[in-house]
DNA sequence: ACCTTGACGGTTC
DNA sequence: GGAACCGCCAAGG
């Protein structure tokens, strides 16, 4: 059985988080939505600040794929996580441009598949 | 029980 | 593009 001390709601925002693939991006308010928490993003920011380190059923959680709808990194310019987010990115090669990246080229657009997938177990 | 705090989002100007 | 405003809601104090 899971931990019991960690929250439903948090183990559906890190499953679906799971879920974007290398090299693109997600905006808070779309994991919100396929995690079946439609308006909640900023739920979603609040509970990638309590990723575990060890990662999530075995696999780690690719939090730095999540940023806002406007395309950019949330964190704080120059911050050490907005730096950190962006060499990750970078490193599977997103272009970031300052804090933004062109969410035509980059946004993960899952297929009904992809969803129902998730969605079974 | 009340109030504040967020890795947010859409609308409007 | 960007700033102001308001809606949102779980956590934690």
């Amino acid at each position: 059985m899971q931990n019991p001390s960690i929250k439903p709601q948090y183990a559906q925002i890190w499953q679906t988080v799971q879920l974007i693939p290398q090299g693109k991006v997600a905006c808070y308010g779309q994991i919100a939505d396929l995690a079946g928490l439609p308006g909640r993003a900023r739920l979603v920011g609040k509970v990638l600040g309590k990723v575990p380190e060890t990662g999530f059923r075995g696999q780690t959680v690719p939090w730095f794929r999540v940023i806002n709808s406007q395309g950019k990194i949330s964190f704080a310019p120059g911050s050490e996580y907005f730096e950190k987010q962006k060499q990750h990115l970078q490193e599977e090669q997103v272009v970031v441009i300052g804090a933004r990246i062109k969410l035509k080229e980059f946004q993960w657009q899952p297929d009904l598949s992809e969803i129902l997938f998730a969605l079974e177990f």
